[in-house]
DNA sequence: ACCTATTAATAATT
DNA sequence: TAATTATTAATAGGT
């Protein structure tokens, strides 16, 4: 339609590809409103001019038709949520790592200074959970022998292969200043509480 | 275009409205195709049948366009990707209450379970992670003097806290049945570092 | 921006 | 349904 046909390609002189885009365009948003109501459908139309204008056409009958209808450009829209999706899955990938790599012992690709960090927190959350544990419930006094048994089952097999690592290391070390306090807060001679029966030391820990 | 205009409403007898639905969604999905090519723009066409059938065109310059292309339906794309959006919120939420809330004790949301599970993490925890930073750097022997003083500093204030709540309730407690052990794991004898000037009683836990 | 010759789309008919 | 045709609608190129 118009004065002899055009071909299917680009067109290359500028001027005539803004008045034909402009042109095409109205044509383009109002079409679909027409099929939307002669024939009861729902329909939608985007279109990005190059400099990233948005125009667009849509019957709002699902809200996600006009929710993008409201938006100032659809690939924005979507970009930000794929971006808030790929922090939002990096951010868990990092915290799963923080917390099953403590049981599962996958430290690798944490840095020197996460390991501090978790360090920290470890410290700090024993203390912390011990104090919101005692808010609630407690036992005080617990006979010595049961005590003593108990730490014998919490002291792991890692402790001794921890004193192998030393044993093995005892002379090749240097560079103090980066190392780090790793002893575990001392007894803090409070006896605390009697363990229920086979309860804390073999569920791993689990997102609900 | 054709025998005589056509009246912008609804084309009522169902025959007439599914061929004229054919023919022009032929046209619709063929247009933004050439003014595409034409204005080398983006496209993006959807329509849907009255039965749900989704016929689309969409020049899939943005990934984002061609992935509504792949798609069955935009609404299920959408909803589908709130959803994803919402769990992953919520995963993170239960991550940061269980970390952060180890330093700030900010525990009440957290079940007793989960409580149970957090002291058996931060057991194996303190014990993985030592061990970890042993395969880096590590310091074997550590005058005595200097290691008691950092048990001093290491010790806050909450064991003091921790004493005084003890006191308090003393005689208040029954119910041992569901009681933990609470002491941290005994000294393992091992003197692995010296701290590094005021490194890791200061950070808090921030994911990066 | 407007015209208008021409092509393209399509409503009614077959 | 599918093809044909009369008509309208869209628009390319000129003014």
């Amino acid at each position: 339609m118009g004065r002899g046909k055009v071909e299917l390609k680009k067109i290359e002189k500028t001027s005539n590809r803004l008045v034909t885009f402009l042109k095409r365009r109205q044509g383009l948003i109002k079409k679909p409103n027409e099929l939307a109501i002669l024939c009861d459908v729902d329909v939608g139309v985007i279109v990005y001019s190059h400099n990233g204008k948005l125009y667009e056409y849509a019957k709002p009958r699902y809200n996600t038709i006009s929710k993008f209808n409201s938006e100032p450009a659809l690939v924005e829209t979507v970009a930000t949520k794929v971006t808030e999706l790929d922090n939002l899955k990096e951010e868990i990938a990092v915290l799963h790592r923080m917390q099953s790599g403590l049981l599962a012992k996958n430290l690798d690709g944490l840095s020197f200074t996460k390991l501090q960090q978790l360090e920290h927190m470890l410290k700090e959350g024993a203390l912390s959970v011990k104090d919101h544990m005692l808010m609630g419930q407690f036992e005080l006094y617990m006979p010595e022998e049961e005590e003593a048994m108990i730490e014998a089952k919490i002291l792991p097999e890692q402790v001794g292969e921890l004193q192998c690592e030393l044993a093995m290391k005892e002379n090749s070390l240097d560079e103090a200043d980066t190392s780090l306090h790793l002893r575990l807060p001392i007894d803090t001679n409070l006896k605390l509480g009697t363990p229920k029966a086979g309860n804390d030391a073999e569920n791993p820990m689990i997102i609900e």
